[in-house]
DNA sequence: TAGATTGTTAATCGATTAACAATC
DNA sequence: TAGATTGTTAATCGATTAACAATC
């Protein structure tokens, strides 16, 4: 079977996958990715387990890009792993910018993970006099008075933000009105954006204070028992 | 009113708060913790405002908690400040280790936010011999031979991982074996751990791919329309 | 009292999963 | 054919939110 195109798996697809659902196609990609080479096939058991996941999850997940598998085999690794990239609009390159060139953001700018997927990150701006000038990975980091220009010539489609949260939604209003319609926000603060714009939220407090959590609770629960 | 203490919160919890409930605590706490010092009290309309939810599912959150506002008036900043501190198990310190010493590792150990919250980054530890005794923050690299030593004499109660996504399940196994019962995950793989081990995962990888999903559906979309 | 806002109910929506007929 | 595994149904579970009586 030849893989799905654009146009037709736009039309299978028909503007209704669960966000839930779109979370986890990363995550079966990734997992499609890491088989060895020499398998062919794939059942939703085994990608389930690879995956973290219940099996019939992974059936369903799939279903909404139609009927994928075969029944008695399982799937294609090849042709799913084309029809997820495809899904996931990895079949074309990305320019990310990054806005905020501190130790999160130099790390970020360091990322090796990237390339790997197909995004390329093309500039870096900060507003810190001292850092303009600066070298990160292999960009030169600029004043944020040129973001309007780069965004425009570079067809910048996603902006990572990694400021401290007191400047996250002047950047976020910013970039937004230059045309990014995509943001990673690694600022801990909630972006209040226009329709349209997609915001995924990287907290590394929330992220622990999540946990903490789950550890005073269980100290509570040995206390009381 | 006195701030509740641990005994008694822990009774009125009753050991089931919603995930998702969870997950938003850390999202209240720091609006609150962002409001006008001289702004004491606080509505659900607000709240929500700023922390980018519904005013009704933060008074459903809250009210999991007790009976914490005032009709008529709101919360009391200060109260329920000292109520998600204690919730989220805020009221003590918690010694952190971190795995991994790239360049996401090395931005991480000198993440300034950790001691803000009570968080100690008390070790780092590679396996690469070249950067044993490297310094990075104020801690010396030391190597992972020496992980459960220092998780023993410090009482380290979270491990982060920030290795390659190849080594992420081994350093998983021997920091729970080591005792830890709480990982936050930067590698981009799914571990598997023992029942009572919480993990949270932080991938850029799949945070990207979820904004591509959306930007190349978005772009079909204009393309069908 | 009048206005404001909570706490809670109940409706709705969305996500998960067991189960199994279909079928390779 | 017998065994394996999908695709889908339907039950269940959990999360969200509108609405409003309670009450400050």
């Amino acid at each position: 079977m030849a893989v799905p195109g654009r146009v037709i798996l736009a039309a299978v697809v028909s503007r209704t996958i669960p966000t839930a659902t779109v979370a986890r196609l990363p995550v079966y990609l990734r997992s499609l990715v890491e088989l060895p080479a020499t398998q062919e096939t794939c059942s939703s058991d085994q990608l389930a387990a690879i995956a973290g996941v219940n099996s019939a999850q992974v059936r369903k997940d799939l279903s909404h890009f139609g009927s994928l598998g075969t029944r008695g085999v399982g799937y294609n690794v090849g042709e799913l792993r084309s029809l997820l990239r495809e899904a996931l609009g990895l079949t074309r390159e990305y320019s990310v910018v990054l806005i905020g060139a501190g130790n999160l953001g130099s790390a970020l700018a360091n990322y090796p993970g990237f390339e790997a997927w197909g995004f390329e990150m093309v500039a870096v701006f900060d507003t810190e006099q001292d850092k303009v000038g600066q070298i990160v990975g292999d960009l030169t980091i600029q004043h944020l008075s040129d973001l309007e220009k780069v965004v425009a010539d570079r067809e910048v489609s996603i902006g990572i933000i990694a400021t401290p949260a007191g400047a996250a939604q002047d950047v976020a209003d910013r970039i937004t009105r230059s045309g990014i319609r995509s943001i990673l926000n690694f600022a801990p603060s909630v972006l209040q954006v226009p329709d349209g714009v997609s915001v995924r939220r990287v907290d590394l407090s929330t992220e622990l204070q999540i946990l903490t959590f789950h550890l005073s609770s269980r100290a509570d629960e040995s206390a009381a028992g």
